[in-house]
DNA sequence: ATGCCCGCTGTGAGCAGGCTGAGAAGCACT
DNA sequence: AGTGCTTCTCAGCCTGCTCACAGCGGGCAT
């Protein structure tokens, strides 16, 4: 099983070189994220063990062009444990698992053997629950095969639900990732009033209800579109 | 199998070719983009290898014409790694890889490979959205039949939305792709009042809207031209 | 049944994003 | 120098998005 690891540190880099080969893994190493993004396209490896933080070009950018490229290689991303980013956005961009440093190289041999075992799974472009559809890149939405006309905001919203489809989402998570955290926003109305919005475009004037509350809870967007 | 290496810098192009040779490759070396394009045109070459930075002939420019005599042969584009250039540009201009300096050999042999392997692709000469065409060749633009005359700066626009017709694509982006990068203009209205002269001209007077606007996101060109 | 939250929604102000007309500056060609 | 075209800046306008607010209603606990 052939592994890249991309990291800039090189003790660490080294270490952790060390640690997967004496788990039966053949590691090679690249120390910055373009190097590290042409070696992963090139191709030949089973998985690849990123870190975010990159000299030039950034852990998620590299996995980013990767799936771009539409390279499903099963990618594993290191993050330093205060680290701005989180696991969701790591998840977001197409990484298939996520490690906080630091681990032990125990665990580290351990996910990404659960994660070759799974193999490389092409993640469609376009984001899809039941007949509900998002396409990122054209900031397209449809129900079914109906065109649905999202301002800039509802569309966030719903992307950032859909990427979470199935599980409650909270309205300060909301808050934060849809509407640039760090803001002195704090009224949670907001959502609510966004929520409102959204249901009255996808779901349909009837009984339709794709965007469930979970009262106390926040939200959820249901898998099957509804 | 016979390759083609055009590198203005003589020393790292007698590398490249001791490299490649080593691995089994034919080269022939060329140290500027008119003898580059030359030999290339000449035929013969199962792939080339061209640099971005050369003197007179720039490594685009090479690829351009190429491509415009319907030369086919696979091009993996070498460029610096901080040069101002990506990826997207040189695959946009119909080279078939990218590799930015510093490279190994044996990636370099690996990848050119893999282009040969796969062949000289034709790539459609003239882009098409619906009835709207564009040859960038011979520097045309079609409604139907209909002839439309647009200026430099109006056909590079056309040409970059043309190429990603059916997603989004940023002010920012067109701004730093269409007015060459890396100027210090950063006022986006210059993008605004482009896409208006071009609406005029690529749709009729009457309700067409090949251009569309995506409030906050940027523009999309319909892939039905409208 | 009652009261209290929590979540929903109608209203309207403010404003950002986008569009356009006018015109200045630059360039090519005569 | 004159003409015509292209490129770009600027300011004003308009649309409709975003958000705060306040009142309403339903669910839940007591």
């Amino acid at each position: 099983m052939r592994v890249l690891v991309v990291e800039d540190e090189r003790r660490l880099a080294a270490a952790v070189k060390r640690g997967l080969e004496a788990g039966g893994f053949v590691v090679d190493l690249a120390h910055d994220g373009v190097t590290g993004l042409h070696l992963a396209t090139e191709g030949g490896y089973d998985s690849v063990v990123l870190d975010i933080m990159l000299p030039g070009l950034s852990g998620y950018r590299v996995c980013q062009q990767l799936r771009a490229a539409e390279n499903w290689v099963p990618v594993l991303v290191l993050s330093a444990k205060d680290g701005e980013y989180d696991q969701a956005d790591a998840l977001d961009l197409g990484a298939d698992d996520y490690l906080t440093k630091p681990f032990s190289y125990v665990v580290l041999a351990a996910r990404l053997r659960a994660l070759m075992r799974r193999g490389a799974v092409p993640r469609p472009a376009v984001l899809r629950s039941g007949d509900l559809t998002l396409d990122p890149s054209s900031r397209e939405v449809r129900r079914g095969t109906q065109p649905v006309a999202l301002t800039a905001r509802e569309f966030a919203l719903l992307e950032f639900l859909m990427r979470r489809a199935g599980s409650v989402v909270s309205k300060a998570d909301l808050l934060s990732h849809v509407w640039d955290a760090g803001d002195d926003i704090t009224d949670l109305n907001i959502v609510e009033v966004y929520v409102g919005y959204l249901r009255k475009k996808i779901d349909g004037p009837f009984g339709r209800r794709a965007l469930q509350t979970v009262r106390g809870a926040g939200y959820r967007l249901a898998t099957d579109g509804g």
